[in-house]
This record gives structure tokens, C-alpha cells and sequence, in this order.
DNA sequence: ATTATCTATAGATCTATAGATAATGC
DNA sequence: ATTATCTATAGATCTATAGATAATGC
């Protein structure tokens, strides 16, 4: 059934199964390496071997470890971050409180369908500090303003008047974030778990109940806009 | 004035200065490296010459890395749970909303004030997996149903009916160790940050306005029944 | 000719053990 | 005698580079 088709450059040791490109395989291969073992305790050699490559083979598709971690985390925040702009074409300037959910569900999502939890590799001391992960780093920072706008337009005046839109913005992204330790605590998450997030994420704001009931609803029919096509698509791939 | 009192053993090559236990030392040297270069990137090389120690000496303490980073992660979280008790003994039953409240606030000041923010090495994939930690997994995990329980029985009942105890305690704990992030992000700490913190949970339980504020106002004060000294206590000291 | 792999390996680690040594304490 | 260090090192990695090779594509 999986009748490669012939493809230039030396066979590998072991023939790929696999229709999807090598850098991709490589991705797909670190990942669930640097998330159940974490970034420094994989080494290149274990990432080779699932792929089916010799350990030097990796240096071909990218220039070292480092590299192959920061576009796996590019990948993971990149699709939130480019859906902000519709987000606010779609939503109606003054219904905040959708817009809030509808970004929660997007996130959500992104999150818990990304193939091996990527999420907790967030929280890796080595991804703070290192120059290389620096895009990383500044496109989360967007997330967390925007999580930070939408909360405070959404919130109560009393919470409102009370908080700056950085911290805001962490303690709700941050919130949102759970699914990655839900995600690993091997609980699933189901569309009715992604909706409590969600809700709990307008309920800091003091969101009433009513409108966070329609907030809830818009936004779920919103989501059906938001194709999840743009995650983890190999690069190349034009269909 | 380190006017240093003698000792017994084989002189360091660099003699210490400091007062506390050889084996808070290496505790303290690793707890930066670790939250700074993350676990698996730190050497036990560098962590001995912090201390001003050699390498091979950091075995006389330790029989491992492993068992380093284990009591580092026991420290975080033993001082809060051992507070539940005490927290349910001096709140009045029905008034749930102050002791999640209470626990918040204590997690968040023991978070806060540890030194090198160690909260962040919870995600660390190292941890999840290794045996070693399972002691640590385990007031984690007696932590997480604190915070669930208190929080069910706090929340309104529109909220309470939806939700379990685990997938709740999950995400109230998770938005307070937002302390983590917000600390790792350069920001200080404030005392009013913790109380927008832990007023934050209370909302995502759906408590009242009025609610939160006399939660807070009685948890602040009971607050102070809460001597901070368990934690980081150098072992033998019985002051 | 180009592409994608391979083999071989240099050089730099890193952890943990064995056994010596220099203090204090009795 | 006990304690807390030291020196030396075995053995096991691990990353990245150099250069060869086996396919396809033209």
C-alpha cells in the first residue's frame, strides 16, 4: 500500500513509510522526544533513529538541535497570532467578551491538537534565554498582549480599573494554558472542557453570566471560519 | 567579619563563606542553574563550582542529580501542603471562598519567595516522567484536589454542576502559578499582585464581588497565623 | 548535476566511582 | 575515628564536520 515513489539522494538504512517530507519526519520525530523527555535530554542520535536516518543526516535539514526546536515552537503560537487580525474584522467592536472567548477556543485548540503537546515546552528554562528562540518569544509576547486588550475592554470597570494590560494579558493566556498540563496529565480534552477554559478565562474579567452565555455561542459559530489548516502543514504543500 | 567557624573534613579549595549547610549550598547553586540553563543543560561541574566545591564532591551530599532536583521540587510545594489542614481548621466551614482564597495566597507567597523561582521546573518534561519525582507528583496531585475541592464548594451552582474536581483544581491552580511566569518575566511581585491573583481564581469560581472582597479581607488577616519559616529551612536547624 | 543520504571520526563533554588526604573530635 | 573534601580517571556519551556514495533529473 505504501509504494514509496522513487525519490532522489542515497536510500536511507531504513526505507521511509512516510509520505510526509523529511524535514517534516524530523519535526514530528523531535517533538515527541522534547516533550516527553524534555529539550536537552534528547539527543540528535535518538531523533535520527525514529526518523530512520543516521544521526549526520540531520545536519542536512537543519543546522543543529536548537533550530528544529524553534520552529516547532514557531509552529505552535505562529497560527494563534496570525488569526488576531480576523478575530477583530469578525467579532463587532464592542462585543470584547466574544472576542476574548473566540481568541480562548482558538488558542485551545491550537494547543491541544497540536501532535505531541508542544505547549509544555514553553516552560523550558533553556527556550527563555537562548538568542535563537528570540521570534519565539516576541510572537508570544503579541499573544500576551492581546490576551491582556481584549481582557480589559472586556472586564468589569472595578477589575478593570485595577490591573495593567501585561498582567492581565499573562494571567489569561497563562489560564488558557492548562490545556497543556490537562493534555499531560493524560486527561482528554473534550469541546465541552475547551468551553469551561474558555468561560473561566471571561469569569476573571467579571463577565456576567449572560454574556458569557452569548459570548460563548457567537463564538463557537465563529470558530467554523477559522479553518485549522494553517497548523502544522508541511512547507511546500500549495493544495 | 565571615569570620569562618572551623570545621571538620579536608578544606575546600575555595573555603566557604557562607553559613548555611554544605548541602543548602549545592540545593541553592542548583536551584539557579536549573531555573536559569534548565535541568538536563545543567552539568554537575558547574553546579560545584558555584558552591566552590569539585565535582566529584557534590556525591558526598547527593547520590545524584536526580535526587538535587527532587528535594528542590519537594521544598515548592511541601510547605503548602502541609498549610491545608491548618487553612481548613481556622476557616469557618461554610465560608469555602476564604480558604481557596487563603491557599492561593500562601501557594503564591511560597512561589513567589522561594528563591530562583523553582515553580517553573514543574513543567519540566524531566520531572513528569522519572520515578524519582513521584513523591513530588504526589503532593502535587493532593494540591491539585485541594484546590478543586475548595473551589467546587466555593463556585456558584451554575458553575459547581458543570465541572470535576480534578479538571477544576487543574485550572485554579494553574492560574495561580502564573506567579511563575510573571516572576520569570522580570515583573515584580507585589503584594497587591498576589491579591489580583488569588481574586482572580475566586471569580472563575463565580464568587460575588462582595464575596471576594471580605475573602480577601479575612484571608489577608489570618494570613499572618501562617509564619513563612517552613520553607528553605536549612535540615537541623531548630531554632 | 543535484539531492539526500551514508560512514567515520574528532573533540568536547559529562556522570559517577575509587581511593587519598586534611581537617576536627574524642 | 569521623567527616568532608580532594585528585584522577574510566566509560559513556554527544554534537558537528568532512568526505564518500547512491539515487534521480536533465
Amino acid at each position: 500500500m505504501t509504494t514509496r515513489r522513487p525519490s532522489p539522494g542515497r536510500p536511507r538504512h531504513v526505507p521511509s513509510s512516510s509520505a510526509v517530507s523529511p524535514r517534516d519526519q524530523v519535526l514530528n520525530a523531535a517533538a515527541e522526544l522534547f516533550v516527553t523527555r524534555g529539550f536537552a535530554a534528547t539527543s540528535t542520535r535518538e531523533i535520527a533513529e525514529r526518523v530512520g536516518i543516521r544521526q549526520a543526516s540531520l545536519y542536512y535539514h537543519f543546522a543543529g538541535k536548537d533550530e528544529i526546536l524553534a520552529e516547532l515552537l514557531q509552529r505552535s503560537v505562529r497560527p494563534t497570532v496570525d488569526k488576531v487580525a480576523k478575530i477583530e474584522a469578525l467579532v463587532p467592536p464592542q462585543i470584547h467578551a466574544t472576542a476574548l472567548y473566540l481568541l480562548a477556543l482558538i488558542d485551545i485548540r491550537t494547543l491541544a491538537e497540536a501532535p505531541h503537546n508542544v505547549g509544555i515546552l514553553y516552560g523550558q528554562a533553556d527556550v527563555t534565554n537562548s538568542e535563537i528562540y528570540a521570534e519565539f518569544r516576541d510572537a508570544r509576547q503579541e499573544l500576551v498582549a492581546t490576551y491582556g486588550r481584549f481582557g480589559l475592554q472586556a472586564a468589569s470597570p472595578s477589575v478593570a480599573a485595577d490591573i495593567d494590560t501585561r498582567e492581565f494579558g499573562e494571567m489569561l493566556m497563562h489560564s488558557v494554558e492548562v490545556v497543556t498540563t490537562i493534555r499531560n496529565a493524560g486527561m482528554t480534552l473534550t469541546a465541552k472542557s475547551a468551553n469551561r477554559i474558555a468561560a473561566a478565562a471571561l469569569r476573571m474579567c467579571d463577565v456576567s453570566k449572560d454574556t458569557i452565555a452569548t459570548a460563548a455561542s457567537t463564538a463557537t459559530e465563529l470558530l467554523a471560519e477559522f479553518h485549522h489548516e494553517s497548523h502544522q502543514r508541511p512547507a511546500g504543500d500549495h493544495t
